[in-house]
DNA sequence: TCAGTTTATATGAAATTTCATTTAATCTCA
DNA sequence: TGAGATTAAATGAAATTTCATATAAACTGA
């Protein structure tokens, strides 16, 4: 295909990376939303809330970006900010009912793309693609 | 670790590029290069040249973006525009001996930076890491 | 051949991201 | 306790990216 970046691990990963979650951007745009803004609801989903750091770490975006981005967010009534009750400097991002509302859909759909994806490996295949993610993520994690 | 993406295929692509892509990018931003120049000048590094939408498709990014990194690479002295000989819309993109001077260091580095990353799994794991990103890739190809 | 269509790249304006810095709160320990 | 160090987030200016569109060249079929 195309030479040296063909058999390159780092390529290789952001390779996959972009057309597996291209596939579903189409599916987040159609609703309205950008790809770090459906990753911002999709990490507070399971969450009462999370702080601008915690969010920025998750969204793999920096931490201007994210300020930035939450704020935007707000606006569109999505999420809500409130101060961290034990630490003032931090500010809590958490969702609305109506982005809760937003996103409940789309994790439908996700989990069903994630399995037409992985269908086209086993199931043992696809499980052990996901553990050795996992497992790299945990050996190269910076924290 | 983060509730629901911490088991999604889609945002395990996509943490752990971001993990392997971001040690390098140490590298090469020290060497006075953005990922995605790094990018450009890999891809370039084996073939005589490359016309912009190609290039647009490899290093996964927007072909406005593309035209204007490339222009500016230009300015900077490490690649070449020139027409296409068969068809006088395409500018086929090349790297200037300069260019291929700071790339070649980058790709000794590059390859030995992804043996590093390998060596934490086994050569067949690794190999298997690999070729299902391949058919991943392949399987999803846009074209 | 030429009108209409498609394809490749460029471009201007708007939106977003990034860098460097600032502000404000918390921690540390002499 | 309080001065200095550290941490969390916000901010302004600059750089980059994106969207929509323009431009120009190459096809296509009557």
């Amino acid at each position: 295909m195309n030479g040296f970046v063909d058999d390159y691990l780092a390529y290789l990963l952001a390779r996959a990376s972009h057309l597996i979650s291209g596939e579903f951007h189409a599916v987040v745009e159609g609703s309205g939303l950008s790809l770090l803004e459906w990753r911002v609801m999709a990490s507070l989903s399971g969450k009462p809330n999370l702080s601008i750091n915690e969010l920025s770490d998750i969204v793999l975006a920096k931490q201007p970006t994210v300020t930035k981005l939450v704020g935007r967010m707000q606006l569109a009534g999505w999420v809500l900010r409130c101060d961290a009750p034990h630490d003032r400097r931090q500010s809590l991002v958490s969702l609305t009912p109506a982005g809760r509302r937003k996103v409940a859909g789309l994790l439908q759909l996700a989990s069903s793309h994630e399995h037409r994806v992985m269908a086209d490996f086993g199931p043992d295949e696809a499980d052990r693609l996901k553990s050795m993610l996992r497992k790299m993520i945990a050996l190269h994690r910076l924290t």
